[in-house]
DNA sequence: ATGAAAGCGCTAACAC
DNA sequence: GTGTTAGCGCTTTCAT
């Protein structure tokens, strides 16, 4: 004991810890986690020395030797920028939800774009990917890197990939009731159908129309946004193209929509009926107040922490797709 | 050289990929992170062989070894929860402007409550904390973690903190002055002053009304939330107050406020005028739309940003008030 | 331009 | 209940 040159300035280590009270530094280590071999008294002692010491644990040392980091990983599609952060389509709530569920295990989060995780990987465990990206480009990098992930979205990618989302399918298919419900007959699809999830909305939609005498008029490929949706329904009218219902890929698009109709003298639902996605926070604010197919971003959050969690700790895991429900209001 | 035993199945390391070539694992190392003193071809064999082996930097060694980690922590310091994520009071874009700087900064950044920063330290170089928690608590149990760290909210601290926030004062001041020409004589207050940032409000808010004729008639504390402002109005209204402004501390308090005074039958801004605060993206949806003082989150997010990486290169910060704006609408 | 040795701070494995 | 040894995978320092 007491071998070794102090450390006068530095951050102390376990090792001046031990120097000081002449035990060794795996006593040390072993107070501080609370190992149960480890006397009372002793534990006691090594705690209040650490204390005033000012010792703090090195992380890094500790997931080396451990060779794992208790962090996961989330990584957001798309680059952030000012007006256009992950807001769109992967809002808050469904980080709250993988927060959530992360804290609960003690896990950390580090939150981060595709960019930059290919460039300056952290130290993870696990990845979950928000957004497989247009023809799966994303998911495709992630998997190369041989980490366990999952991914929020739809189920295109090859077999064996766990993706969580929701049943878009059926968010289709329930957007069609609702049109049909009211009589609509002539619809427009408003969303960027490379995305696998509002390829699923679509083929849903279509699906549920099938046997029906409604027919999709016109399908415009639009980001999930409200200047997109203003801009595809002003093309509409300027093409003098006739219709009655509108099947949005989301709420923002669906209140541009109708903002765009609006400016033209047309009602809704006079006019028009206008069914959005998400049920985002503004939906129940804007005039009229939206209908809208709601999915439960929360849960989803949760289930993908979860996930993530059980391939890390090699358990056997399946994809999973999550019910949706038809919010209907005043549009 | 070829000494040391081999490494089947698990994750090749820097050794493997030496020993593969017959050269040292220094070169390797200097080989993948562009040291300028290896060879042209040396290097482009060493990458082809890494790549061809699925060889990854095992970036916890390397933060062990270089003791930094190019992470920055962000910590919110309330929990997260269902319904009230950290959307109020700091929103996405705050986080946005965070992750805007550091990523260029080639940093990463976890993303944690203060509950779980405090069981499970990850392993980081500095702290950006969001909000400093009722009576500083949150800020003083970062402060003895003794890293780099850097604050938003309000400077009420102990001098030497560094802080990054709204001029909040100001923006009572100006709130003060809207109510003013419009005629406003009996104010409400509404936001909860245990809270620094809402604390200066109110106090520019008084400021400004000093030397005219306009008085104070109540404040309530209430929290960040729609239902919080409904209640407080439905409070005033059972007690008959008069009044014919308000200046609430959030745009989601002033909703909520707005919302049980149309309930009521009174009118905005025919018999009450409100003023907002933060211009959240739904101040401008809302009927009527919301008149309210705006902070500018994505340049507070750069800048505190900025600043961590500052103090983590032991370079001189100071703190830094940011200036607001009203942004006049309907109400 | 490349290599050998040392060691970052911690904990698993195995003594005693 | 505590200690000794070894080593996680990398990069710094010093040598050649």
């Amino acid at each position: 004991m007491n071998k070794g040159k102090l450390n006068e300035g530095a951050r102390p280590t376990m090792a001046d810890v031990a120097r000081e009270l002449g035990v060794a530094k795996i006593t040390v280590s072993r107070a501080l986690s609370n190992h149960s071999t480890v006397k009372e008294s002793t534990r006691a002692l090594i705690r209040e020395t650490a204390e005033r010491m000012g010792y703090r644990l090195n992380v890094a040392a500790r997931n080396l030797r451990q060779q794992r980091t208790r962090t996961i990983a989330v990584v957001i599609e798309m680059a952030p920028s000012h007006d256009r952060l992950m807001s769109e389509p992967y809002p808050l709530s469904l980080l709250g939800g993988i927060m959530q569920e992360l804290t609960a295990a003690g896990q950390n989060m580090v939150l981060t774009t595709i960019d930059l995780f290919a460039e300056h990987p952290p130290s993870i465990d696990g990845v979950i990917l928000l957004g497989q990206g247009v023809h799966d480009d994303a998911a495709a990098a992630i998997e190369a890197m041989g980490l366990p992930y999952v991914v929020w979205g739809a189920a295109h990618g090859p077999p064996g990939r766990i993706v969580v989302g929701s049943d878009n399918r059926d968010g289709g298919r329930i957007a069609a009731d609702y049109l049909l419900g009211r009589g609509r007959r002539e619809l427009i699809f408003l969303g960027e159908t490379q995305h696998g999830e509002v390829e699923d909305r679509l083929i849903g939609f279509e699906a549920g129309l099938r046997g029906s005498e409604a027919v999709i008029v016109d399908r415009i490929a639009c980001a999930f946004t409200a200047a997109a949706g203003r801009e595809a329904v002003n093309r509409l009218l300027d093409r003098a193209k006739c219709f009655d219902g509108i099947f949005a890929a989301s709420d923002a698009i669906a209140m541009g929509a109708i903002e765009a109709l609006a400016a033209r003298g047309l009602t809704v639902p006079g006019d028009v009926s206008v069914v959005g996605f998400d049920d985002s926070p503004g939906a129940s604010i804007f005039s009229p107040k939206l209908t809208s197919v709601r999915q439960d971003w929360a849960v989803g959050g949760e289930l993908l922490a979860k996930k993530v969690l059980d391939l890390v700790a090699r358990r056997r895991v399946v994809s999973h797709a999550m019910p949706v429900e038809l919010v209907v209001r005043d549009s």
